[in-house]
DNA sequence: CGTACCATTGAACCGAATCAAACGGGGTGG
DNA sequence: CCACCCCGTTTGATTCGGTTCAATGGTACG
């Protein structure tokens, strides 16, 4: 029932193992090719839940999800997003619990690989590898986010994740300008530690000063380098009220704390 | 050279399978005990920097160490501190390269294990459970260092932050509730995401409600109960000026963000 | 004894949170 | 088809916590 053709396939860290995969660069070790299951994950929804048993992974091919991680004191945060083609509910250092859960966005469709699968296939080196590599990518993602929020003002920490968005939004394909965030503005905010308040009136302001446009959820970048010197806190972005437009990047900033 | 009696190895990692080991419950595929050598870092300097390869884990002996990621922008921040028993250089996901720099905060003495060595007796089914159990309950750590950063305020980070070093403290040992922190109030607001000032004058505040009592680097734990409260955000802290004694835990707080 | 660094404390400022209200869009039921 | 409602979003006014700038104080070290 797999569709090997499809985009989100096209990006999947399983592709090569997966069943009838069209490149044959797999070692003479190779496991059988793995043949998933699938599922159906509605909006709000959880994948799986913090604490469980780790059963499965969940290769995302439509729709997206949050991470969600909650503290010992019953605190909650978004720790991240996951678009098609990413992998869910990998754990670092052969976690037997998952450490955070996963909550669909929006309606989704998705792979089920038993870990077991998994583990099997791991003994294939590259694969290893690449899997490997993904969480190792994924723990320097989180570290990035650690430092934005410990130490970089709100409208940085924005521009980062819209840069970051369409970053992995151009990795998937269309070259348009043009996103639809699945996640909501209190998502947005849990995940910078902001407010949503705080999130909607920077994108306000971004918009205002020609930086992207937005429309509910509707988003287009207009000015990526501009959203870089904001994200490199290179520009102080004008107040709403007061519209001080012309001199571009006064001070070098000398990154705070520490 | 090394003495295994020292307090800092009886919690160590590596105590069973280090040379003459008191303890001899290591199966049979055990390799040849461990012969680490051992190195002296002065303040100041690091054990290792991020971005090189990774070519030993370092048990500390005596002293403490910070972990220090910097960002791809430069940002610095600390992530957390090691104490003596603690690994420093372990890496998740078998990564080839440090991905943060460890320094050292005051004169300090380690072991050296060679990043082979370590890989060899991770052969051993009991001593890699420990290990990748070690590198998940750092990955935990800094999740919830994420969210303290993200949506807890100052007085509770900082509660968090002593009543942590109070626990590591007691785990090695004394009972007593003096500890000296071996790192400046820089440091603690890098990990904690605020400004040397603002730790200073919280540990002040703390102190000045009978919480804690600081002198400089001198720090005691007085009432853990009162700052595990703070950390829980049961109690205001009152202000400096305004002094409202009596009223204990008025609000039932909610967590907010997510 | 002097110097350098770290820590404390104060005053003013600012950014983001909070409280509150209005708006918009998408769905449901009449 | 339209009216209505619900929920997410936008926007405003105000408050407050934490930063910033600045000066003083303490401790260790040469």
């Amino acid at each position: 029932m797999s569709d090997h053709g499809s985009p989100s396939c096209s990006l999947c860290l399983f592709r090569h193992v997966c069943r009838d995969a069209s490149t044959a660069d797999i070692p003479s070790n190779a496991q059988k090719p793995l043949q998933p299951a699938q599922v159906r994950v509605p909006a709000g929804n959880a994948f799986f839940r913090q604490g469980r048993p780790v059963t499965a992974v969940f290769p995302l091919r439509q729709g997206s999800a949050k991470q969600v991680y909650e503290s010992p004191l019953g605190w909650r945060q978004v720790t991240g997003f996951s678009l098609s083609g990413d992998i869910l509910g990998l754990e670092p250092n052969e976690a037997a619990a998952y450490s955070i859960s996963a909550v669909a966005l929006q309606d989704t469709a998705s792979c089920v690989v038993a870990i077991e699968a998994l583990r099997a296939h791991m003994a294939n080196p590259a694969f290893r590898d690449s899997v490997l590599g993904v969480m190792r990518h994924q723990a320097e993602r989180e570290r990035i986010l650690l430092v934005a929020v410990g130490s970089m003002r709100a409208a940085q920490r924005l521009a980062m994740l819209l840069l970051d968005l369409d970053n992995e939004h151009r990795r998937r394909g269309r070259a348009d300008s043009a996103l639809t965030l699945a996640m909501s503005r209190a998502d947005i905010a849990s995940l910078l530690g902001l407010t949503l308040e705080t999130v909607s009136r920077l994108l306000s302001r971004f918009a205002s000063v020609g930086l992207i446009s937005v429309q509910q959820r509707r988003l287009r970048l207009i000015d990526r380098d501009g959203l870089a010197a904001v994200y490199a806190d290179l520009k102080p972005i004008p107040q709403p009220a007061t519209a001080a437009m012309g001199s571009l990047a006064d001070t070098g900033p000398e990154p705070r704390s520490f």
